[in-house]
RNA sequence: GCCGCGUUCGUCUAGGGGUCUAGGACGCCGCCCUUUCACGGCGGUAGCACGGGUUCGAAUCCCGUACGCGGUACCA
C-alpha cells in the first residue's frame, strides 16, 4: 500500500509554462517524491477565451526537461482521469446542481449589463469594487428572488444563467496553511462566486475542488495569488462534506523592481519569464532548478548547490517561507557555471554542436568588446546579434568532435551559459574580424610588427605535428630573450592578432587548436591591418 | 477603499527568548595564484523596517505604525 500523499501541479494552458509556475511545479514535485506520494498533472482548461493551443506540449515539455515528471497526467493516466477539466464537464456541473439542492447555491439569471449596473449603482469611493454578495443578490433575477415558475421557465427556455454559490452571513472561515499557519476571513468579505459560467464550464474554483476531491489531493500546493481565494474552497469542501486537503500557499516570485515577476515586467527587466526561454537559451536545467528551489525554500543548513535527489531529501513544507522572493538573474547565472562546469568536455561539446545546428552562430556587428566593464552586466551582448547560416567550412569545425571538446576544455571555466562558447570563443570558429580597440591601444606597440615577425619566422621552421603549445611557448621565449622584452610584450600582440581579443583562454593551446597555418595567417592579417593605422 | 499576507546584508536565506559583537551564498571591493583574462584560494563591505510593550534578557513573543505584496472577474 502506497502512501496516500497526492499533490497536483494545475497549470491552465493559457500560455506558455512560466518560471513561476515551474516552481510551484517543482514544489510540488518535491513534496511528492519525499513523502512518498504521487505528482499528478492536471490542465485546468475551463476558460475557452484564453485557451492556447500548444500550452499543454509546452509545459510537459518544460518540465521533462527539468526533471519535474507527473506520476499522472493526461499523457500517461492513472486511475482517476480524465486529467484536463474539459473532459470532465459533465460532472462539475451535476455537483454544482447537488449545491443549489441543498441549499448552498442558487441560479442567477443576471446578463453582465445587469450585473454591471448593479455595481455601478452600489459603487462608491469608499467601496470601490461591490459584490454580488448577500444584499445585493436580493436586487438580482436568480433563484433566490424570483418564483419557482419563473425560474422553470427560464431553466427551459434555456436561458443563459449561472449557478453562484451563496455565500453565508456572517461567518468566520479559518484553515490552517502549512507554510502560514492559521489564516481566517470573513465571510462578508467573500462575493457570490460564480461556479458554472454561461458557457455550462466550472470555474476555477468549483473544477478545482471538485478535482482535488475525486482525485484524493491530499495536499495543495499553489501560489499565493489564490490564498484569497481559499476561504471559497474551504466553504466548498465544507458544504460538499469533503475533507478539504492541507493548504500551502507559496511566497511569489517578484520582479527586481518590485511586484509580482508579470510577463511584462521580466520581459521589459531582461529575465527571461518562459522556461521556454531557458530551454531555448540553453540553461542548464539542473541551474534553474536548484535556483527555483532556493528562492522561497531552503533545506536548513548552508548547503546552496543540491541534486535534484538531495532536494528530495531535504524538503518540507515548514521550510518554505512566507515572503516574496525577489528573482536575481545573477545568482541563476552562478548555479549554471556550477554545473556547466560539472559537466564533461565530451557532454558539453555535445551540448554546443546541438546548440549551433539548432539555432546557428551569433555574429556580432558591432560593439564587441568582451573587456573593459562588461563584467559588470550578467547580460551584456544580446540584442546586437544575428543568426546567419553556417559556411562549410564551419560546418566542418563544428562537427569536429575533437577540435569542439578542446574549444570546450579552454573555455569551460569562462562561460555562464552555453552559448557563450560560442561568442567568447568566436576566434575559434573564424578569423578576427576586428581587433579589441583597449587591447589594441594597450598592447601594439610600434616595435610590435618586428617582434611578430621574429616570431612567426621561428614558428614557419616548426613543422605542422610539432606545432604544440610547449613549443610554441618555448620559441616564444626565445624570441623576447633575444630581443630582450618582456613577455607581455609579444604575448598580447600575437593575442590580439590569433582572437582579435586582450584576454581569453591559454594562448598556446588556443594556437595549437588553430594549427600553424591559420595561426600564421592571422599574425600576418593583422601586421597588415594593425600597422597602416 | 476593503480584506488577507508579509517585512533579517543590494539580493536569496540561516536563526523561533540568552550560545547573535546575527551565520552562509550571490553580487561588489581587495589580495594571492596566473607575465592575459577567467577559474580557484584568502580577506573585506553590508542587515534584524520603525515605535511601544512583555522579560533579568528580544532579531526571536505581543500591540501599533509604516512600507511592500496579493486578492477584490461568468481569468486562472
Amino acid at each position: 500500500m502506497s502512501s496516500r500523499i497526492r499533490v497536483r501541479f494545475a497549470p491552465s494552458p493559457t500560455g506558455l509554462l512560466h518560471i513561476g509556475g515551474l516552481r510551484t511545479a517543482l514544489y510540488n514535485y518535491l513534496f511528492a517524491k519525499k513523502e512518498g506520494g504521487t505528482f499528478v498533472l492536471r490542465i485546468e482548461d475551463t476558460d475557452q477565451k484564453r485557451y492556447v493551443k500548444d500550452a499543454e506540449d509546452d509545459i510537459l515539455q518544460s518540465l521533462t526537461w527539468a526533471g519535474i515528471v507527473p506520476d499522472e497526467g493526461p499523457g500517461n493516466p492513472g486511475e482517476y482521469g480524465p486529467y484536463r477539466q474539459s473532459e470532465r464537464k459533465e460532472r462539475y456541473l451535476k455537483y454544482a446542481e447537488q449545491l443549489v439542492d441543498a441549499g448552498y447555491a442558487y441560479y442567477a439569471f443576471d446578463t453582465p449589463e445587469e450585473i454591471e449596473h448593479m455595481k455601478e449603482h452600489l459603487r462608491t469611493p469608499e467601496n470601490p469594487t461591490p459584490k454580488y454578495e448577500i444584499q445585493s443578490r436580493m436586487t438580482m433575477r436568480n433563484s433566490l428572488t424570483l418564483s419557482d415558475e419563473e425560474i422553470s421557465r427560464l431553466l427551459s427556455e434555456k436561458k443563459e444563467y449561472v449557478i453562484r454559490l451563496k455565500i453565508p452571513d456572517g461567518e468566520r472561515i479559518h484553515f490552517e496553511d502549512a507554510v502560514r499557519g492559521p489564516v481566517s476571513f470573513e465571510s462578508e468579505m467573500l462575493d457570490d462566486q460564480v461556479l458554472i459560467k454561461a458557457d455550462g464550464m466550472p470555474t476555477y474554483h468549483l473544477a478545482n475542488v471538485v478535482d482535488d476531491h475525486e482525485m484524493k489531493i491530499s495536499h495543495v500546493i499553489r501560489g499565493e495569488e489564490w490564498l484569497s481565494s481559499a476561504p471559497k474552497h474551504i466553504l466548498l469542501y465544507t458544504y460538499f462534506g469533503w475533507d478539504a486537503p492541507e493548504m500551502a500557499h507559496l511566497p511569489l516570485i517578484m520582479s527586481p523592481s518590485g511586484g509580482k515577476l508579470s510577463k511584462r515586467k521580466a520581459e521589459k527587466e531582461g529575465i527571461p519569464i518562459n522556461t521556454k526561454d531557458y530551454r531555448e537559451q540553453f540553461y542548464e536545467p539542473e541551474a534553474l532548478v536548484n535556483f527555483l528551489a532556493l528562492l522561497g525554500w531552503s533545506p536548513g543548513d548552508d548547503r546552496e548547490l543540491l541534486s535534484m535527489k538531495e532536494m528530495v531529501e531535504s524538503f518540507s513544507l515548514d521550510r518554505i517561507g512566507k515572503s516574496g522572493a525577489i528573482f536575481d538573474h545573477a545568482k541563476l547565472l552562478w548555479f549554471n557555471e556550477h554545473y556547466i562546469r560539472a559537466k564533461s568536455d565530451a557532454e558539453l561539446a555535445k551540448e554546443l554542436q546541438a546548440y549551433v545546428k539548432e539555432v546557428g552562430i551569433p555574429h556580432k556587428q558591432d560593439d564587441n568588446d568582451g573587456l573593459g566593464d562588461g563584467s559588470a552586466e550578467p547580460d551584456a551582448g544580446e540584442g546586437n546579434i544575428s543568426w546567419p547560416s553556417l559556411t562549410e567550412e564551419q560546418k566542418k569545425i563544428f562537427t569536429d568532435t575533437k577540435y569542439m571538446e578542446t574549444v570546450v576544455r579552454l573555455l569551460k571555466e569562462r562561460v555562464s551559459r552555453l552559448p557563450d562558447f560560442l561568442d567568447s570563443g568566436s576566434f575559434f570558429f573564424e578569423a578576427p574580424a576586428e581587433y579589441d580597440a583597449k587591447a589594441v591601444k594597450k598592447g601594439w606597440k610600434e616595435a610590435t610588427p618586428s617582434l611578430l615577425q621574429a616570431y612567426t619566422s621561428q614558428l614557419d621552421i616548426v613543422e605542422e605535428e610539432e606545432f604544440k603549445a610547449p613549443l610554441l611557448k618555448t620559441r616564444l621565449k626565445e624570441v623576447i630573450e633575444k630581443e630582450n622584452v618582456g613577455m607581455g610584450k609579444l604575448m598580447m600582440p600575437v593575442r590580439i592578432a590569433v582572437t582579435g581579443l586582450g584576454s581569453g583562454p591559454d594562448l598556446f593551446e588556443s594556437m595549437e587548436l588553430l594549427g600553424k597555418e591559420e595561426v600564421l595567417r592571422r599574425i600576418h592579417t593583422a601586421i597588415e591591418k594593425l600597422s597602416g593605422s
